[in-house]
DNA sequence: ATCAAAATTTTACGCGCGTAAAAAAATAAT
DNA sequence: ATTATTTTTTTACGCGCGTAAAATTTTGAT
């Protein structure tokens, strides 16, 4: 492998005493050749150092081994968690990831999604700004490109849905909240940028509902993505107003919450389940802060794997299967409650 | 833009009604060709769509457009922040930025910088995983490819070192902690994986040692990129055999301080400046969540855009000059103390 | 040994574009 | 109008590889 450096399959070719033919054939799948061949080029391989030059390979196949992946916000833990587990997936499988941010711009978005069209990935895993996304870019790039959508739905874009089920969060948060204390407010966002903010307050409420609850829905203004500070914002406004309808606050998303929990402590209002406390908060997602919060929170937890291990898996067949799915799929993952103490 | 769309450049050139060469003259760089065909070429984009072929063109041109990003872990959203910065000026740039995460392990960091180099890109701004980097591979690579290394240096590779000034970072916490109350001790991990923490070690003894006062450095186990796990388990120990020299507690870096505000809590020890405090506890980097720690983190910011923009320019500078710079050059810069709650 | 099946080699073309060289045209300067 | 200069056109080749078709070799089973 320190010997000197080939400069096409042409030489490779003819180093490792095989043809060029064969040799294009091996590096896009070893398996397809005759395995004495196979250990002859692997035997090569191992003295000199060559790999295809992507650029002429990517030119020529119809199907590159690049897959997209977009996420709204990568500076939210969140995602940043999500984006690994995904690009190690892909890679396991021998694609190439390249990952993108959208960093809460709509036009980062859509200028991300057309480079994305010019680098002719064989698939894209796309988890889209939500109410703020140009949907007819989205539409006219899910046509060009088979895509998996994830996190956010928006309807009937991509060949799929991959995403967890806001109301298997919502009730299990509402229902241990009820049980074992006062019944929870709602505290999100007045205009929440996802779409699964709306799907959790519907959820509240037909859970609250159910429980022959009154539901309380308490939002907040703010825009753009600093949750934290919107929430901090938020909660010192009802706490000095005192305008808290109940001694449980359920937040429609972690990050809302660490803002929340940090007013509190600013307040000096105690939150906890212990007694003495003199507010319970809980919330979802179980971002990978929510156990520093102070309280540790007690939140919903996506299966972070689950959901990208079958977006990945989702993503692959739909390649498989050329780009088309027989029918678009929706799949929804439940969340687990996660205990700690401040609620 | 909505008529039938273009092949290649030759369909293209022959319906705006120029030769190709001079419109692959236009992509490359359009003022390069005369007004006048400027604007011919520029109508017929505005009436069909089309983009060179990026494969065709890296393939043929000696020097990409691409720039590869490497962070050692970007779900830390401190790399995060800075990748967003950096990915921006690029664009502005007329680069294409790609984005890379190590995830902690020397192994993906050399596998990426492995592909990395495949893409032939024109310039790369690494930011190495530090102690456990597999430290020949990268040296390798920098002499391959254009590099800027940005907040971790090691020593004499790369074109030239972007970071922060430990010694400014430590200086400040140390003075300001210690004129204003106890002197600090310091809380570290025992087996740094940044170089980073070692030059705070030592800035913070040789400041302690320049004011006259006893240096306490703690260090705790833990491995991996867990820091705020890893500093909560050492606080709790320190906590529980009330093992702390002082009633102040500089932290390497805000992390930790995460990991130590919420075993502080825990164990009900009042962090903070005010009286009826136990403890007061700083930190360095300002992490984009300490300020909603609880209190919240006092702390000495990074200077994240001057940081960010050097490292870009520097890398510019690189590129323009074919990819060697006179001699290595090291760029520092100073933080600035954020007075918070906590100390 | 015989023969069909599978794999490989030979040969050749195409992908979309960069780019060099010489000829032609357009512009600027005298 | 003439000449010098800049820009564009024509022509042609090369980049590194995918891939198709026909010829050849290898393999495995009989």
């Amino acid at each position: 492998m320190a010997d000197a450096k080939i400069k096409n399959m042409e030489e490779f070719a003819a180093i490792s005493g095989i043809s060029r033919p064969t040799v294009s054939k091996y590096f896009h799948d070893p398996n397809s050749v005759r395995k004495s061949t196979r250990e002859r080029i692997e035997a090569a391989l191992e003295q000199y150092e060559y790999r295809p030059n992507i650029f002429a390979v990517n030119q020529n196949r119809k199907l590159t081994k690049t897959i997209g992946i977009l996420v709204p916000y990568l500076a939210d833990p969140f995602f940043a968690e999500i984006a690994r587990n995904i690009e190690r997936r892909c890679i396991d499988a021998g694609y190439r990831p390249t990952l993108f941010s959208a960093h809460g711009s709509s036009d980062f978005e859509v200028e991300i999604l057309d480079s994305l069209r010019s680098l002719k990935p064989a698939g894209v895993l796309l988890a889209p700004l939500g109410r703020i996304s140009d949907k007819s870019a989205i539409e006219a790039f899910c046509r060009d490109v088979p895509t998996v959508l994830f996190d956010s739905n928006i309807e009937g874009m991509g060949e799929a849905f991959v995403g967890s089920d806001n109301y298997s969060f919502v009730s299990q948060t509402v229902e241990y909240l009820s049980r074992v204390g006062e019944p929870p407010s709602f505290f999100e966002m007045r205009n929440p940028a996802n779409p699964n903010a709306n799907k959790r307050r519907h959820a509240y409420i037909a859970m609250m509902e159910r429980l022959g609850l009154d539901p309380h829905v308490i939002q907040i203004d703010g825009t753009g993505w600093g949750f934290e500070e919107i929430g901090r914002k938020g909660a010192l406004k009802l706490l000095e107003e005192k305008a808290l309808p109940t001694d449980t606050v359920l937040c429609s998303n972690d990050r809302l919450a660490i803002g929340f929990l940090s007013a509190c402590f600013e307040k000096g209002v105690h939150v906890g389940r212990k007694v003495g406390c003199d507010l319970r908060v809980a919330s979802h997602d179980d971002h990978p802060f929510s156990r520093f919060t102070c309280p540790s929170l007690t939140t919903a937890a996506h299966d972070y794997t689950a959901v990208s291990n079958h977006a990945v898996e989702t993503l692959f067949r739909l390649i498989e299967s050329g780009g088309k799915l027989e029918r678009r799929e929706e799949s929804l993952f439940a969340a687990h409650l996660i205990m700690r103490a401040s609620a």
